[in-house]
DNA sequence: ACTGCCAACTAACCTATGTTAGCGCGCCAT
DNA sequence: ATGGCGCGCTAACATAGGTTAGTTGGCAGT
């Protein structure tokens, strides 16, 4: 079975399969992570690489005030992260919000590969390019959206991000989000994530399935109500072939 | 005189002689940019590869609804940017706000440079790393703090970040920052932004010079107010040696 | 000197989102 | 079965920040 990175970096076009076993060579270990489990610590000094195999994580910054704002989340075929590379404390913390299986990179022979292998190489360098990409959009998301089109964006992303990886493409998240993360995620408060969800459930465009499971019903029509580009993510296949790929007509 | 990157990458530590030389010699040409002109345009495929060498510009998304939110501020130093390595229309547009001298790489004999010379490599990496910082930052600032808030650690990063390159470093931001580049950077209003700098300006902590220059006028206490850390930097130097460096005691 | 323009300032009013609080449901442990 | 707990929902109220608009002041062009 192909591994998620792999899924996930053929998105950008080509990665012949010599590449991608090279790739999953550097695999030193796999580690297993619970729920509500650190991944890694901001201000911990700690040289780590690793991409997820399985389950969903959260890039986060806590604050002195207790708040917390998180700055990205984390799906199957995601690496963290580059910084591992370079001697430096962490600026935020990693936590798992599911089950997570990680693979862990022997940084050594995965220099070496991006050395030799300039596909690889590009590969990779696209994969960063799509995290600052996401990063960015997440700015605008948050500095000039309103709360319910900063919820839709939010969801179609992850609709779209974690097809991108191998994982369900009609809608469904089934990692269950509490309010709690989509607040912390969106710069909100859980109560108005309450409202906001509603508000989308209202509107037919959302639906609440068991144990607080999301699906979007119909993501062109999201999509559109929410003014919502998938440029940003930087993948050279069109939208309509996998964005809107079984999106059921509501 | 020394390139205010080169001046930036060595705050990083280490960056020898020859390995500044280098990345100097990847100069293809200069060029000068008038304030409001265009350095790269949402959506326009281009493969340009850049460090500003002089002057300040914007990185910022235009929405549909004629808004916008800047991403980031690119000073003296910065490099401009990664994705031109790869083919993809970029993401949101690069404007300058000053007169600009830009040095634009050559971007094969970069990569070779990079292949060939680790201490350049990992120095650019460092680059990355820190200007991903910036961006997680932005968010945190965005999503959790106050206007107020918002708007003093906006100050602090970019005293900070003048410094990095050799510009002043004792509070005062000669730019001339509209209260429009402000709040599109806060994702507030210029209004707002009025507002905010004035309660600014009577508790002492900034003060408006001539043609709308700001001065932050005690750094330290500003940092202290607005719970400014710059572990995001990166920065091996520690904090005191150049943050609070020249910070008059208002 | 006069005019026009652009940016900043301020005030009054409006609204999206935050806060607090009470209720209900589903799950786990006993 | 029962109780408690965590999470979500909703309502009522509070407030930070948005909107609109009128005023001022500096600078450029004539």
């Amino acid at each position: 079975m192909t591994s998620p990175l792999v899924l996930r970096l053929r998105q950008q076009g080509k990665l012949s399969d010599q590449g991608a076993d090279a790739l999953m060579a550097c695999r030193a270990r796999n580690r297993l992570v619970g729920p509500g489990q650190s991944l890694m610590q901001q201000s911990e000094k700690m040289r780590s690489l690793f991409w997820i195999e399985s389950g969903w994580a959260i890039r986060h910054r806590n604050l002195a005030s207790g708040r917390r704002q998180i700055l990205n989340l984390l799906l199957p075929g995601d690496v963290c992260d580059l910084q591992g590379l370079i001697d430096t404390p962490a600026d935020h913390s990693v936590t798992a919000i599911t089950s997570i299986m990680l693979c862990e990179i022997d940084p050594s022979q995965f220099l070496t590969l991006l050395e030799t292998s300039p596909e690889v190489a590009t590969a990779m360098l696209w994969s960063v390019v799509q995290e600052e990409g996401i990063l960015r959009e997440h700015i605008v998301r948050i500095g000039r959206r309103s709360a319910r089109i900063r919820l839709a964006h939010l969801l179609l992303e992850l609709v779209r991000r974690q097809a991108l990886g191998g994982g369900p493409s009609d809608g469904i998240i089934e990692v269950p989000l509490t309010r709690e993360v989509l607040a912390d995620c969106l710069g909100l408060t859980p109560v108005h994530i309450s409202r906001t969800l509603s508000e989308l459930r209202r509107a037919g465009l959302v639906a609440v399935e068991q144990r607080g499971v999301l699906r979007v019903l119909n993501i062109t029509a999201l999509a559109r109500h929410a003014d919502y580009d998938t440029r940003y993510l930087h993948l050279s296949i069109p939208d309509h072939a996998l964005d809107m790929a079984g999106a059921g007509q509501a």
